[in-house]
RNA sequence: GGGGAGAUAGCCAAGUGGCCAACGGCAACAGACUGUAAAUCUGUCCUCUUCGGAGUUCAUAGGUUCAAAUCCUAUUCUCCCCA
């Protein structure tokens, strides 16, 4: 049952750097790790999920796998990686993302499967009742300042500035596996390459102040081919939440992964094997117009994250909106259809009369719906050829809708750019 | 506490009396090309606009001047060095 957790993540592309020896200890028998999660936000998103796919790996390879919420780490903020100071997030904002973010870890893991049933662990629950001298006393005692000062995290920001609050994250942390490792046996830490700082020193308080050993490895940060941020799109950060990030959206930002892009996607964000692997991107090749490792990886990690239908029915609203047929295969959908199609598009309500006497579009797009913010945005858009109706590109900047634009005689499509869509219901 | 450097649009960064809504780069948005890709090219990019303009900006508050991002004064904040 014991599967190779470290080949699978070689081959995958997930694996940065490990501390020597876990490779043999996660060989040879069954073990607890963990993943640290920060509640910055209530939802988490697509770039938490490759820690999520960490956690699901190492439980399909027979270990034991902890999701750790950072009640406790929130509450300091962890400065890798940031050139600032962060703002530190208020209980009720910190409670409410914790609650979020545990619900969508459990739909990942099973909780449920023996001797290596998920976990999800709070650190507020050992943290809230240590007292500041007991903590620099009993941990602060064990790491030098010299150690913590060499961390790339401090390093980077001696030139910006950085309240001591952010400097002793590292120590937060590190007591997180200290304790996991004493009271729960965890013997490995995993997380993006950007916790290597803050994991060894966690490795490092288990050896000096409980003369243990413990293992860690990282997971790569993931790029697009471009060298830009993964995980945002045109309108933002992509989200796990429905309510956040509409699964059409969601399905389309998987879908309009570059080639390049796609084919790292599909090894780290599917459980598709290195077989299936193998087939798709051979079948790629062959007519990379056809896209097939987008398709397979929007179906794959859409249905996980969501679910079967809201697959179907964000792969029938592509089809759609982006299919050959423009106007006439709108206007033969029927209003359910229309609806479906456009769930998770906002939508705007509009009375008849208010069209029928004539409504110039740059108003109507601008003061009336809010799809631009200002009529001089409305206008320099429709003037770039940015906006169509109903999949016709406006040409006029001057144009008036007359009410004669409906579909289903109750809806208008309206187009900014090629992908972002808006529907405006008449009433 | 002392000394030094600095604060310009989302970010980086030029500008050191008028030609400045402020060079340039990045990011972002749109267009062309394409495969809803990449690369490339083009346009937009403080706010509003009847596209003629109008309004508000260069840490904050005052001041000098016909005229200030640029000079002066005070204040706030940041960084560095010394104590």
């Amino acid at each position: 049952m014991v599967r190779n957790f470290v080949e699978e993540l070689k081959w995958r592309g997930l694996l940065h750097d490990c501390i020597p020896g876990t490779e043999e200890l996660l060989a040879k028998e069954s073990c607890s790790g963990y993943i640290g999660f920060d509640p910055t936000a209530d939802s988490l998103g697509v770039g938490n999920l490759v820690q999520v796919m960490t956690l699901v790996h190492f439980q399909r390879a027979g270990h034991k796998p902890i999701a750790l919420v950072g009640g406790a780490t929130g509450m300091v903020g962890d400065p890798s990686g940031k050139s600032q100071e962060r703002n530190l997030l208020d209980e009720h904002q910190l409670k409410h993302n914790l609650d979020c973010q545990k619900r969508q870890l459990e739909k990942f893991l099973d909780f449920n499967c023996g001797s290596n049933s998920a976990e999800i662990v709070n650190n507020f629950d050992w943290f809230k009742t240590f007292s500041f001298l007991d903590f620099i006393r009993d941990v602060g005692k064990h790491i030098s300042i010299n150690y913590m000062l060499a961390k790339d995290s401090v390093q980077n920001r001696m030139g910006s500035g950085m309240s001591f609050t952010e400097f002793s994250y590292q120590l937060v942390q590190g007591f997180d596996f200290y304790y996991l490792w004493k009271n729960k046996g965890v013997k490995v830490q995993m997380g993006g390459s950007d916790q290597w700082g803050n994991i060894v020193t966690g490795t490092e308080l288990i050896r000096r102040k409980g003369s243990g050993e413990a293992f860690a490895l990282t997971t790569p940060l993931i790029k697009k081919s471009d060298g830009t941020k993964f995980g945002k799109s045109e309108s933002g950060n992509v989200w796990l939440d429905a309510a956040k990030t509409s699964p059409y959206r969601f399905f389309q930002f998987w879908l309009n992964a570059s080639d390049e892009d796609a084919q790292q996607y599909i090894r780290i964000f599917t459980l598709l094997s290195k077989e299936e692997v193998a087939a798709l991107e051979n079948e790629h090749l062959k007519d990379p117009g056809r896209r097939i490792l987008q398709n397979a990886l929007a179906k794959d990690v859409t249905i996980r994250v969501h679910s079967e239908s809201a697959y179907l029915s964000a792969l029938e609203a592509s089809g759609i909106l982006f299919g050959k047929g423009t106007t006439e295969s709108l206007s033969q959908l029927s209003e359910q259809d229309l609806l479906s199609v456009f769930e998770g598009v906002p939508q705007v309500e509009v009375a008849k009369a208010e069209l029928e006497k004539g409504f110039p579009a740059v108003d109507f797009l601008s003061e009336r719906t809010g799809i631009f913010a200002s009529k001089g945005e409305a206008r320099k858009m429709i003037a770039g050829g940015g906006v169509s109706i109903n999949k016709i590109r406006l040409e006029d900047v001057a144009y008036i809708l007359s009410g004669k634009e409906l579909l289903n005689n109750k809806y208008i499509l309206v187009q900014k750019g090629k992908k972002n869509y808006f529907l405006v219901k008449v009433t």
